[in-house]
DNA sequence: TAAGCGTGGCC
DNA sequence: TGGCCAAGCTT
C-alpha cells in the first residue's frame, strides 16, 4: 500500500468526519461505555434512525448494566420493541448480568473480556474498545469493508463473507497514532454509512474520490451476485408475528391460540389486562396494538406444524416461556 | 462455513 | 411492487 495515499486518506477522511459527522448521542462526550455498548447491540443489522428512540428509552430506564440485570429478561425483550432480532435483547440482558457478576457492574475495557460476553463478537468487541475506551482495535464492519473494497481494492462490494484478507487490509490501513486510529474507525464507518453506500453511493460528496481505486477503474459491477434474504412464508416471519403478539399482551396466551390463530374459526384475541396497580408499563399498550399484532399473526400463510415449530423454537431460545396459563415473555 | 435470525424504509 | 439492504452473532 502506497503510504502517501494512506496518509492522504487518513487526513481527509478524519477531517471530513470532524466536519460532517452526524451528531449521535452515543458519540457525545457524555456517552458512557454502557450507552455505547447498548447502541452497538441495537445497531447490529438495524439502521440508526430506528435505533435512536429505543436507545433513549433504554438509557432513561436502564442507565447502568445493574439496573437492566435486575429486571426479568422479558422486560428487555419487550422494550426492544420492533428493532428486530429480539435475541439481541436477550443477549444484552445476559451480558448485563455477567457484567454485574464478573466485572463489578462496569463494562469491561479489554477486547478479550468484551468478547466473552453474550452477543458480542469480533466487530462489537473492537467497536466498544475503540469508541468507549479509546483502545485502537481494528474495527471491521460492513460499512468499513465496503469503503476498503472500493477505495483500496477497486471492487464494488466487499466479499460475501468477511475474509482474512479483509481483516489484514483493515489492519494495514489503520493510522499508527492512537487518537487518529480511533477517529479513523468511526470516520470510515460513517463514510460508508452516509456517502459510500451500497446502492447509489454519493461520490460527489466523497473526500477521497480522487484516491478511489473503484472510481479509477470505472466503477466496475460487483464480481458476484448478492443472495437476497427471503421473507414471505419463512419461519422468521412466523416467529416475528408470534413475538409481535407476546410483546403487546400482558397475560400469557394459550399455546393453542397461538398455533391455531389462522384457522377458520380463530379464537378471540387476547385482551390487555386492566392497569390496576398502575405500575405496569404493559397497561399503557393499546387494544389496537394487540389487535394489529393478532391480525398479522392470523394473516400468515403458515400451517399448524410451522407455527408449532416456530413457537417451540422461541421457547427453546428463551425468548418466551410456557406455563400452565400459556405462553409469555419471561417474567 | 453457511444458514438462520426481524423489521421497515427505500428505489 | 418487491427485492435489497442495514454498526453481526451464533451454531
Amino acid at each position: 500500500m502506497d503510504t502517501s495515499i494512506l496518509t492522504q486518506a487518513h487526513e481527509r477522511i478524519n477531517g471530513w468526519f470532524a466536519a460532517s459527522a452526524r451528531d449521535l448521542p452515543w458519540r457525545r462526550p457524555d456517552a458512557t461505555p454502557w450507552g455505547i455498548m447498548v447502541s452497538e447491540f441495537m445497531l447490529q443489522q438495524t439502521p440508526v434512525v430506528r435505533v435512536l428512540p429505543v436507545w433513549h428509552e433504554w438509557m432513561r430506564r436502564w442507565p447502568t448494566p445493574a439496573l437492566l440485570a435486575a429486571e426479568p429478561s422479558g422486560e428487555a425483550v419487550r422494550a426492544w420493541g420492533r428493532l428486530g432480532y429480539p435475541r439481541r435483547a436477550l443477549r444484552l440482558h445476559a451480558a448485563a448480568q455477567k457484567i454485574v457478576e464478573e466485572y463489578d457492574g462496569a463494562v469491561p475495557g479489554s477486547p478479550e473480556a468484551l468478547l466473552s460476553l453474550p452477543g458480542i463478537g469480533g466487530y462489537t468487541a473492537a467497536a466498544i474498545s475503540s469508541f468507549a475506551f479509546r483502545i485502537p482495535e481494528v474495527v471491521v464492519d460492513t460499512n468499513i469493508r465496503r469503503v476498503h473494497a472500493r477505495l483500496f481494492t477497486g471492487n464494488a462490494l466487499p466479499e460475501p463473507s468477511l475474509t482474512a484478507a479483509e481483516n489484514a487490509l483493515a489492519a494495514e490501513v489503520m493510522p499508527a497514532e492512537v487518537t487518529e486510529a480511533n477517529t479513523w474507525n468511526a470516520a470510515v464507518m460513517e463514510l460508508g454509512a452516509v456517502v459510500c453506500t451500497a446502492r447509489s453511493p454519493k461520490c460527489a460528496d466523497c473526500p477521497v474520490l480522487d484516491l478511489c481505486a473503484w472510481v479509477a477503474a470505472g466503477k466496475p459491477e460487483p464480481h458476484y451476485v448478492p443472495k437476497g434474504q427471503s421473507w414471505h412464508g419463512t419461519d422468521r416471519q412466523v416467529r416475528g408475528a408470534i413475538m409481535g403478539v407476546l410483546r403487546v399482551v400482558s397475560a400469557p396466551v394459550p399455546r393453542m391460540d397461538l398455533v391455531m390463530s389462522a384457522d377458520a374459526t380463530p379464537p378471540a384475541p387476547p385482551a390487555p389486562q386492566d392497569s390496576g396497580s398502575g405500575t405496569s408499563t404493559v397497561s399503557d399498550l393499546s387494544a389496537q396494538q394487540v389487535n394489529d399484532a393478532w391480525t398479522l399473526l392470523s394473516s400468515l400463510t403458515a400451517d399448524k406444524e410451522q407455527r408449532e415449530k416456530c413457537l417451540n423454537g422461541l421457547l427453546a431460545d428463551g425468548l418466551a416461556v410456557e406455563t400452565a396459563a400459556g405462553v409469555s415473555l419471561q417474567s
